[in-house]
DNA sequence: ATTGTATATATAAAAAACTTATATATATTT
DNA sequence: AAATATATATAAGTTTTTTATATATACAAT
């Protein structure tokens, strides 16, 4: 069961992030990876070039704050939501669910035309 | 009904266009965006400045075939699929699909943690 | 001992994708 | 005459993502 490389991923990293952190109220990097891997079963996988850019965006942009923490000698750094981090994510998560349904409508198997699953 | 400026967008104009085709058979330029626009109730609305260029990088590879005609004095280009453009088609919805469903599973509302649909 | 793997964050260079702006041109409606 | 709809196309710029690289600790295996 491989990860496609997955060009769909562009665009809902993001949300994907904003999403976790609501849910899980506090996440370092290495954490928010791996979640995502275990609980997709490997079907997506965010790389490190691409997360960590996001989260210093979204910390930028106000949604994020971070506090630094020494773990086991080794340094971790715990994102939270802000209050417009969290009003972010659950637009941004219903937002992905219309943009869904609308490409379900163009890419429904259809009756008419050249079928790609013919009855 | 506004049409949001839709990041997500992103990565799936492919399979869109090549979904279309398989559907209709022979389409040009200015009609994929119309139908797309139409099908979706303007949810999902195609740029041209995105869509031509994904035309001709799809022609490139040979997932399209072009036949121009004259129609009311103007130019109008036809796309077709080829055989692997087909194929191709196919093969990107059903990733697409994999791809929503393994969203799903991270984006649906939560019992635990801090959710963004408390009961 | 040292090699490899897992944990942990980060940046830089490059490529890819997309937005915005612009150009061209005809037909139809106001 | 002006605006709108039809029709394709490219160029400049921005954003996003990939790939590569750097750093550093802990632990397991050899």
């Amino acid at each position: 069961m491989e990860a496609t490389s997955n060009e769909f991923l562009r665009g809902t990293l993001k949300t994907i992030v904003l999403k976790l952190l609501a849910e899980h109220g506090r996440m370092y990097g290495y954490e928010i990876t791996q979640s995502v891997k275990d609980r997709t079963n490997g079907e997506i996988t965010l790389t490190f070039g691409a997360l960590y850019p996001v989260l210093h965006k979204l910390e930028q942009e106000g949604f994020l704050l971070t506090e630094s923490e020494e773990v086991d000698g080794r340094l971790r750094k715990y994102y939270t939501l802000t209050p417009s981090g969290s009003a972010t994510a659950i637009q941004k998560v219903s937002e992905f669910e219309r943009f869904v349904e609308a490409m379900q409508i163009l890419l429904k198997p259809t009756e008419g035309g050249l079928s790609l699953s013919p009855l």
